[in-house]
DNA sequence: TCTCATTCTTGGTCCGTACCAATATTCAGA
DNA sequence: TCTGAATATTGGTACGGACCAAGAATGAGA
């Protein structure tokens, strides 16, 4: 019996962070934040720390450091980098109420691309699934995923209706932390488009996603083909140093 | 006078770094790096010193980290993070020729949607540029963008037909670092497909950017609409912790 | 041979100190 | 009053030490 039971002790510089970005709330932007000997003092800790804490709030655009001169708020806490979610925590950012209809789900062969990009051998199932999701009751997007069998016996037993990837963690303990996205612009055919709901001929945003765990494995191979007037792409860039 | 100079002396982490980056090449995935305090004794730094390093290599996707475990070597270096870049820059990335084509460059009273955006005042004005930007000869995308006049006074007097960003830097000292963008598809109306060089009723990416200075004040307002035959956004996300 | 508790290894957190580099401030001199 | 050098402030880099937490390896016992 292996009790995973992680403490979730929180450490010192998350603390810290977490009351750094309250305060920061009620401040406007460009307005200095104490120095970090300052910080350091008041909250008991370290200088490291208070760096610590600070990087993470730099790294989610909510304050800005100039040498010499101290450290401020940024301009925008709204700009935040796309993450990497399942249509149900997508939809609930965006206060929408997610659905699902289930067209397709079987096990086949793999076979090329996507036996090629989940590192299967051409003797490997997958599991397809092909979903139509909704959102506030009208389609939303049309999924179609594929995931490597042998990493989820048993998958099509449970309610597919749902949020797969709460389904992944709490049955299998698979969570995909990173994906690899190409997005691409096409004109829908007559079945998707038929399937989503519009008009021949209108435009959508086809997603590819190719997600992988902690180690790198692929884990879920998904194809995702939005209508473009319900749906857009919004994501914070950022200016690469070297 | 004020001399600039930046005497660019390389921190010990950063040469770290990027020793670590070229050993990793020749490495395969998952292989282990050696353990921090063996890289500290090796190299001759602290510990804290190595960590700096990594961090670094964590961020850009070269390595995994795994507590008790160790230090992996990724899956894919492949995967890169899209970073905010000219259209001169991004072709370069991708192989291909750039070219332009100035089709409007003129200055004009700030009005509506843009002038809220770039916080400006209805009395400001913003210089506005139209260009067809073109990749290998062909047209690759329309571009239009928008600048506040006062930042950048005789912009219109430089050539246009090269990087925008490398005249921002070089000639005003403006260095946009991060960009909210916001992706949408949609079919080509009739005059914007024969600048383009499609048939009327294709497919188009456009991408709305705002980008801003270190500061977070806004510096450039740009539409782009991208051939969806020759163009797609590929980039890596990354699950949100918390 | 297998299981499970113990021990070891490894990354994660935290402290305190010291010095460097860029910016802001102060103040003497023109 | 203004200019420019000296000084103070602030973030950036670096060290060394200590302990914690999670995974890996070991070894005793069933």
């Amino acid at each position: 019996m292996r009790m995973v039971m992680t403490g979730h002790r929180v450490p010192k510089y998350e603390q810290l962070r977490r009351r750094l970005l309250h305060d920061i709330e009620r401040l406007a932007p460009h307005q200095p934040l104490p120095t970090e000997r300052d910080l350091a003092l008041r909250h008991r800790v370290s200088r490291a720390t208070v760096r610590h804490a600070l990087e993470a709030l730099v790294k989610a655009g909510a304050v800005y450091r100039v040498q010499g001169a101290g450290t401020f708020v940024a301009d925008q806490i709204i700009s935040k980098s796309v993450s990497l979610t399942s249509f149900t925590e997508d939809m609930a950012g965006r206060g929408l109420r997610p659905g699902t209809r289930v067209l397709v789900a079987d096990l086949i062969g793999a076979r090329g691309r996507i036996c090629q990009e989940l590192r299967l051998g051409s003797e490997d199932e997958v599991v397809r699934l092909v979903r139509l999701r909704l959102a506030d009751e009208a389609p939303m997007c049309l999924e179609t995923a594929y995931l490597p069998a042998a990493r989820v016996p048993g998958l099509l037993d449970h309610d597919m209706t749902g949020s797969l990837y709460s389904v992944l963690d709490t049955k299998y303990g698979i969570i995909p932390v990173v994906a690899d996205q190409v997005v691409e612009a096409l004109v829908l055919g007559d079945s998707d488009a038929a399937l989503l709901g519009v008009p021949p001929g209108t435009a959508a945003l086809r997603v590819r996603r190719l997600a992988t765990d902690q180690r790198g494995v692929p884990v879920e191979r998904t194809t995702t083909l939005y209508r473009a007037d319900r749906y857009d792409i919004r994501f914070t860039i950022a200016r690469q140093r070297c």
